[in-house]
DNA sequence: CGTGAAACTGGAGTCGT
DNA sequence: ACGACTCCAGTTTCACG
């Protein structure tokens, strides 16, 4: 993981379908040696995967909200992980520090949907309460790049 | 935007890099036909960009945290995303329900780093206070498919 | 890490429905 | 208008130096 690793991630974050002749032509490399390169970084896992970005809008995903979860007594963050797992609508969730035990990043098609997402996260066992930030409208979305 | 776009975008979801022949066989059609499509999700701006998913861990991005926003008076929520586009670590924002007015996800290098980028935020014009929550452990990641 | 050759893919045009 | 087919330039992928 060395300074042309870092720019070759860098090129495939605005387009990881760039040829790697010209990535290579950009950092100073041949096609061979950056696809060497790529495949070396997939398998230590620091690259996940090539992915699409897609508008949440036009996908029929408009709803999001932000929820802290408040637990009874003590729970696991491997029992968290494994009750919010199972929520689909859930994007992105983590265990933090203040009042809150935990905070839920969830997205869904509409309100009452999301309603639906939230009553299973909330009936699930030391669930004591939630409080539900709804999105108005975004501002930033770097989330990938 | 039909159930075969739908399914598409599914297959560049998990792999962005997927040749159009391979897609079509899946989907039941040509690769031209294929990229025809992709073409036209591209246009109608459905698929945003083609981009690699990183570790934040192994990219040096180890530091998360919510902050809620507080601001004084009225802000647009233009002023907001001037205000947040300046800050590189801000991963993610938008406007809230709630007695915050904005919620902002940030990632950074280091505490020191974070807390430092958390301060250009506070000294913005008309914000009047942030309450932050360091994300202790992830639990949920499906930013990206 | 670079070079070269073989196989494959992507891009554009054309035709049929 | 949309999907299938064909050709060629460009790309990927492998060997080896």
């Amino acid at each position: 993981m060395d300074a042309i690793d870092s720019r070759i991630i860098d090129l495939l974050k605005r387009n990881a379908r760039s040829a790697y002749g010209d990535i290579g032509a950009v950092v100073g490399l041949s096609a061979s040696a950056v696809k060497r390169r790529v495949d070396r970084l997939l398998a230590e896992g620091v690259i996940r995967s090539f992915t699409v970005q897609v508008d949440p809008a036009t996908e029929g995903m408009s709803t999001e909200a932000w929820v802290e979860l408040f637990c009874r007594g003590t729970v696991s963050p491997t029992e968290l992980r494994r009750i919010l797992s199972a929520v689909p609508e859930v994007v992105y969730a983590g265990t933090v520090t203040g009042s809150a035990d935990a905070i839920v990043h969830m997205r869904s098609r509409d309100i009452p949907s999301l309603e639906l997402a939230l009553e299973r996260v909330r009936v699930a066992p030391n669930v004591d309460h939630t409080r539900s930030a709804i999105v108005l409208s975004r501002l930033v979305n770097r989330t990938a790049g």
